[in-house]
DNA sequence: TGCGTTTTCGAAATCGATTAAGTAACTACG
DNA sequence: CGTAGTTACTTAATCGATTTCGAAAACGCA
C-alpha cells in the first residue's frame, strides 16, 4: 500500500505538505500542490481510512440496527428496501454501512459498546424492539441517532405517515361503497397503534361504526396467523365486506382462507393489504394497498444522520413524516348502488 | 471514551503492561494481569478497534459485496438470507460486515479500492456480474475473497448444488408421472447453464427426449418473463404436463397466467419453483420446489473466509457445494397409472 | 558468593494520517 | 533600511493500541 510516506519522499516534501496538498489547505504552493497531486493518483495513493479514523476520531462509518429476527428483518421487504437506500444516501456523502449487533466475537457487547468500539460516526435504528433496554441506552448515548418509525424524545425520526396511509386506504374503500370494514392488525407496536386509531378516527369521520369484532389481532408477516383472523371474520353473522391486513405478506394467508371457501376476490371479498412490497403487484388480481416509500425513508434517515454528524451545533432533532402513496389494485370491489 | 492509558494510570503500570494483560501475554505475571483486566472491566474499557487496526493491519471488518440492482440484490430472500447469515458467523468470529460499492463519497473507487481503503480483511461476494472487469480486479488482487455461486481460479468458492437440486427436481416429477416437463430458466448465468445441464442430463438418463420447444427463456425474480413463457408453453399443440420456473417468486407470473386460463394447479398443471422462499410454503397449494441452504451457504462462506484470513499459510482454495433439499409441496399432480 | 537463567515489567518505536506551532525567506512600506 | 506581514513549508506531537528489545529483580545452583 502506497502512504502518505511514500509520497513524501518522492516529491521531496514532508509528510504534512502532502496532506494538506491533498486536503486541499491554502498555506500549500498552487504548483506543489498540483503536483503533489498528481504525483499521488500515478502511485494510486488512496488515504488509509483507519488511520484516519484514529486521528480525527471520525470513521465514516454509519452503524445499522436491524433485528435479526427472521419474521421482520431483512427478509422483510421493506427493511431490506430503506437498508439499500440507507446505504446509497450515506455512500453519497462518504459514509460506510456497518452492521451493529450484540455479542462481536467472544465478548458479549451491547449495541452501544459495539457501536463505541467500531468508532461508529452515527446510528440508524429500524425495526427492533425499541423498548429493548440496550436499545434504549444507544439512543440516550453520546452517539448520534436516527430512529425509524418510532420517536424517542429529542431524537430525530423518520416516520412512515401510517395515519394519512390508513386515513387514505379506508376512505378509498369508503368511495366504493364498504360500510362493512374489518382490520386485522399487528403487534401491538406504535406502528400499529397509529394505524388502528387512524382507522378508527376515519371510520368515525365517515360516520361508520365498526363492530368490535371487525378489529382482529393478527401479526405481521404472518400469514398463518391473517388467515387464522380471515376464518373468525368470515364466521361472523354480519360477515364485513372488506377486510384490511396487517400487511400485503400476511395478505396471502387470508387469501388462502377465502380461496379455501370458495370466495373469490373480489367479487365475494374485497380485500386491501399495506407495504406495497413488489408481490404485491404481481398478484392477480393487483392487490389493493398502501406503498410505503422505504426509499425516501432511508433516504431521508441517512441525510439526517449526516447533518447531525457533520453539524451537531445547529441541529435541532425533527420528526419527518414521509408519505406514502396508494396503490388502487383491482381487490377492492366497487359496490356502491347502481354500479 | 476510557483507554489503555487510563486503565495504566489507575494501576500504576504501564501502557505495554496493560496491553499484555489484556491480551494474555506469558510475561505478565497472573495476579498482576488479573488486577489489570478487573480494574479494565470496572472502568469499562472497551479496546478501540481502529487504533487496533491500525497497528496490527487488519480490522476485523469483512466487506460484503452484492449488486444494488433491484431485481436480484437484497430484496431477493435468497441473498439477504445469505447475508444474514454470513453476518452472524463472521460475528461469531469476531469479524463485522461493512457493505463494498463503488463511488465512496465523491472519490470514484473500484470495489478494490473500496474494500482497501476501508482496510477489509477479506471480501464476499455474491450476486453480482462476475465479468465485471472491477469484480475481476478484486478478485485477483490480495484481498481474500470468497465467491458464491460462481468459481474463480485459486479462489474459494460456496455453491449451491444447482445439479443436483435440479436432478432431484426432475426425478421427483418423473416419478409424478410426467414425462412432459417444461422448463422455464433464467437469464444465462453460470447458475443458469448448471441448472439446464442438469435438466437435460437427467431427462436423458430418464430416457425423456425434451422437444425444444419446453424449454423456454425467462428471466429469474421476474413473473411477468415467466407469465409470457407459460403463455406460449400453452399455446403449444402438445402441452407440457409440468411446468418448471426460474425461481418460486417468478413462479407467480406463470400462476397468473394459469389461473387466466382457467387452468388450476396441480389439476390441469403441475409446476414447480426453485429456491423455497418463504412466500412458497404460504401459497396454497404449497409450491413444489428445491431448497437452497442459503443459510448454510452463508455461514460456509464466512467461515472460509475467515480461514483463509487467519490461517493464510496453510490455507488451499477450496469449492465448497451446498446441498439443498426438495420442499415436496402440493403443485405436482400424480399422474402415474392406477393413481 | 557468583554467575547464569527466568520472571516481570517498561521505554520507545510503530501503524498512517492530521495539525498546531514554528521557521525561513520573501515582500511591503513608511 | 528596518520592521511587520505574508507565503510556503517543516517539525513534532498526537490519536490508541501493540510489540521488540532491554533491564532490573528474583531465583537457581554449585
Amino acid at each position: 500500500m502506497v502512504t502518505i510516506t511514500d509520497i513524501a519522499q518522492r516529491c521531496n516534501v514532508s509528510r504534512a505538505t502532502v496532506s494538506k496538498a491533498l486536503n486541499g489547505h491554502s498555506d500549500i504552493n498552487a504548483e506543489t500542490a498540483a503536483h503533489i497531486r498528481q504525483v499521488a493518483k500515478e502511485m494510486g495513493y488512496l488515504p488509509n481510512a483507519t488511520a484516519r479514523a484514529l486521528k480525527l476520531g471520525r470513521s465514516h462509518n454509519i452503524g445499522v440496527l436491524f433485528v435479526d429476527k427472521t419474521s421482520s428483518g431483512l427478509s422483510h421487504e421493506y427493511f431490506s428496501r430503506i437498508l439499500e437506500s440507507v446505504k446509497q444516501e450515506a455512500e453519497r456523502s462518504g459514509y460506510d454501512i456497518t452492521f451493529i449487533s450484540r455479542d462481536i466475537g467472544t465478548l458479549p457487547m451491547d449495541y452501544y459498546e459495539h457501536a463505541k468500539y467500531r468508532n461508529c460516526d452515527g446510528v440508524i435504528i429500524a425495526s427492533v424492539d425499541f423498548t429493548d433496554p440496550a436499545v434504549i441506552k444507544l439512543v440516550n448515548s453520546d452517539i448520534p441517532t436516527v430512529t425509524l418509525d418510532y420517536v424517542f424524545d429529542s431524537r430525530s425520526a423518520v416516520l412512515s405517515d401510517n395515519v394519512a396511509g390508513m386515513a387514505e386506504l379506508v376512505r378509498f374503500v369508503y368511495g366504493k361503497g364498504h360500510r362493512k370494514i374489518a382490520f386485522i392488525h399487528g403487534e401491538p407496536t406504535s406502528v400499529t397503534q397509529k394505524r388502528l386509531a387512524s382507522f378508527h378516527k376515519t371510520c368515525a369521520e365517515l360516520g361508520l361504526t365498526i363492530p368490535e369484532a371487525y378489529i382482529e389481532a393478527g401479526t405481521f408477516h404472518d400469514p398463518k396467523a391473517s388467515g387464522l383472523a380471515t376464518r373468525r371474520l368470515l364466521a361472523l353473522k354480519d360477515r364485513p365486506t372488506c377486510i384490511l391486513y396487517p400487511d400485503d405478506f400476511s395478505f396471502i394467508g387470508g387469501m388462502n382462507e377465502l380461496e379455501r371457501q370458495g370466495l373469490s376476490i373480489p367479487k365475494d371479498m374485497s380485500v386491501a393489504g399495506y407495504d406495497g412490497i413488489l408481490l404485491s403487484q404481481v398478484l392477480r388480481p393487483r392487490l389493493t394497498t398502501y406503498r410505503q416509500d422505504a426509499e425516501a425513508m432511508g433516504r431521508e434517515a441517512a441525510k439526517q444522520l449526516v447533518e447531525i454528524i457533520e453539524r451537531p451545533k445547529e441541529w435541532i432533532p425533527r420528526q419527518v413524516m414521509i408519505p406514502g402513496s396508494l396503490l388502487t389494485g383491482d381487490t377492492i370491489r366497487d359496490i356502491r348502488q347502481g354500479f
